[in-house]
RNA sequence: GGUCCGUUCGUCUAGGGGUUAGGACGUAUCCCUUUCACGGAUAAAACACGGGUUCGAUUCCCGUACGGACUACCA
């Protein structure tokens, strides 16, 4: 019997989605296609103490850009919903139920001062780890130590109560990781996890596991920072009777800080000197401004591409992948087992590569935008002969502006170091015979025009090009490095230059 | 502390009982370019350590070290 392949991104909508939430979702999405199952998103907002106003629009909007969208979603609901834990609130009990019934789980009346008490006891008694456990609950106040009556009584009048989960003290639990292979642990080392809480509200250990089964999850996809409470996860899924359908399990490797210290975390925001989000963000308690990829600059293929490649490679010497070539590409045992460091610069290489391969016509559009922003028009074919010149050196759609800008707007300034060290007397001489040669020149101008030009006039003024091409350069960019000048010229026109040219010459003083 | 997971160039990684341990980013140098960049080429750069097993281990096993995650009525 083989099921549909349907998988789960279940984010927290606490605020910004971070990176790793990003990737997880990603490799989710690749199995899901790869597969040819489903990709859905849950949202698990069962700690309303933690719910951020837009956070859940936020992972909405950050998936889209991506173009790793749910199929099934709260915003796009397929036949599992609702698609929020706080929607199925309803849902959980009956399971929590089930279970105490069973004699898998029970009541706790334990108040946190009571919990407090007892994890100082045990931190004073020197206990390696003090928990809620087969040992410790026999001291405490819960359906096991109580009297029948006396918790019908409490449940009866209201008094708050947890649901736990019972732990045998010494049974071995193994799951078959798809990452990591055989892992076993013996629930010695297991607490009795609070399944529901006393506000009514399941834990994300009841939620996903009950969600999971009625969602017909096939596979669990997650960081690896949950790889500790998994066995619980296993455990929870025999009490319901549910093991022939349990999810194969796949935990993540993490992503690390660019120095191996720990993992990134939402908390990092732009410290590191790049963002840990996909799009800016905006805290709505503290107004705190975190940046994201996106307004950075990155596009969204590149960054997908580069995303891929945190933690998975396809096992031959390719690098670029579109998302389609990584659906195709995409396997689970290719996972890497161990943590990730972030390397920016490597996203960086990752967007000056597509940038390259984009078509000049899908380009145009960030350097029109930004020459508008500052009040400037630029014609269409003058700004895709631009584009074409300049993309090979940007690494960011902004850059194709800040590279070009001189070509739209003539230079009232002129850097000083070059000028000092290359202005002189035989750069004024040539540059008033070009622009005199410029005024009379009959033709096509173009690269190719502007440079013979250019060097008939040296020619015939007996002055070698070589030594003046950084002041030439100067007199019309204003800079000392740029693209291409005879390029530069074409784009300009002739007349443009001449003008530029006098405009230096009166300006700048050969000086001695 | 305890439990679990991990460890190949600075980084992302390929590989796997016998290899000149491969690629990419980054770095350096050279070529191209009358600049800078792009592009091309080259170079430096790694199997954490100690024991086994074996004719032979970076690869398999066990320890050690180091790193990480978890250790809430958070997910």
């Amino acid at each position: 019997m083989s099921r549909e392949v349907r998988v789960r991104f279940a984010p927290s909508p606490t605020g910004a989605l971070h990176i790793g939430g990003v990737r997880t979702a990603l490799y989710n999405y690749l199995f899901a296609k790869k597969m040819g199952g489903k990709f859905l998103l849950r949202i698990e907002d069962t700690d309303q103490t933690r719910f951020v106003p837009g956070a859940e629009e936020y992972i909405k909007e950050s998936l889209e850009w991506l173009g790793i969208a749910p199929e099934e979603s709260p915003w796009n609901p397929g036949d599992c919903g609702p698609y929020r834990q706080s929607e199925r609130k309803p849902m959980y009990m009956q399971y929590a139920l089930d279970l105490v019934e069973k004699g898998h789980a029970y009541y706790a009346f334990d108040t946190s001062e009571e919990l407090e008490a007892m994890r100082e006891r045990l931190t004073a008694a020197r206990v390696v780890s003090p928990q809620y456990n087969s040992i410790t609950r026999t001291q405490m106040k819960n359906s096991l130590t109580l009297s029948a009556e006396e918790v019908k009584a409490r449940l009866e009048s209201g008094d708050p109560y947890v649901i736990r989960v019972k732990i045998p003290r010494n049974e071995e639990v193994r799951l078959n990781d798809m990452i990591r292979g055989w892992v076993m642990v013996n629930t010695g080392t297991l607490d009795d996890k609070v399944l529901m809480k006393s506000d009514g509200m399941p834990t994300y250990h009841l939620a996903n596991i009950v969600d999971d089964h009625l969602m017909g999850i096939t596979h669990v996809i997650r960081g690896e920072e949950w790889l500790p409470s998994a066995p619980l996860h296993v455990l929870l899924y025999k009490y319901f009777g549910w093991e022939s359908t349990m999810p194969q399990f796949a935990h993540l490797p993490l992503l690390l800080k660019p120095d191996g210290n720990g993992k990134l975390s939402k908390r990092d925001g732009d410290k590191l000197g790049f963002p840990v989000f996909p799009l800016n963000w905006t805290d709505p308690f503290s107004g705190e401004k975190a940046s994201g990829f996106r307004e950075q600059g990155y596009l969204a293929d590149a960054f997908i591409n580069f995303l891929a490649f945190l933690g998975w490679n396809p096992g031959d010497d390719r690098e670029l992948f579109t998302l389609e070539d990584l659906v195709e590409a995409f396997s689970v045992e290719r996972i890497g087992k161990s943590g990730t460091k972030f390397d920016i610069a490597k996203a960086k290489w990752y967007n000056e590569q597509y940038l390259r391969s984009k078509p000049t016509s899908e380009l145009t559009g960030f350097l029109l935008a930004d020459a508008k922003a500052e009040g400037l028009e630029v014609p269409a074919d003058k700004a895709a002969a631009i584009v074409d010149l300049v993309k090979g050196r940007v690494t960011f759609p902004a850059d194709l502006w800040k590279e070009s800008k001189f070509m739209v707007s003539a230079p009232e300034k002129f850097d000083e170091g070059v000028a000092a060290k290359k202005w002189n007397a035989d750069a004024v001489k040539l540059l008033g015979a070009y622009a005199t040669a410029l005024d009379t020149f009959e033709g096509t101008f173009d690269a190719v025009s502007a440079k013979s030009l250019l060097e008939s006039t040296a020619e015939t003024e007996g002055i070698k090009l070589g030594k003046v091409m950084q002041a030439v350069r100067l007199a019309v960019t204003g800079m000392g490095g740029g693209p291409d000048l005879m390029e530069v010229f074409a784009i300009l026109g002739k007349e443009e230059v001449a003008k530029r040219i006098r405009f230096a010459l009166s300006r700048l003083t050969v000086v001695a």
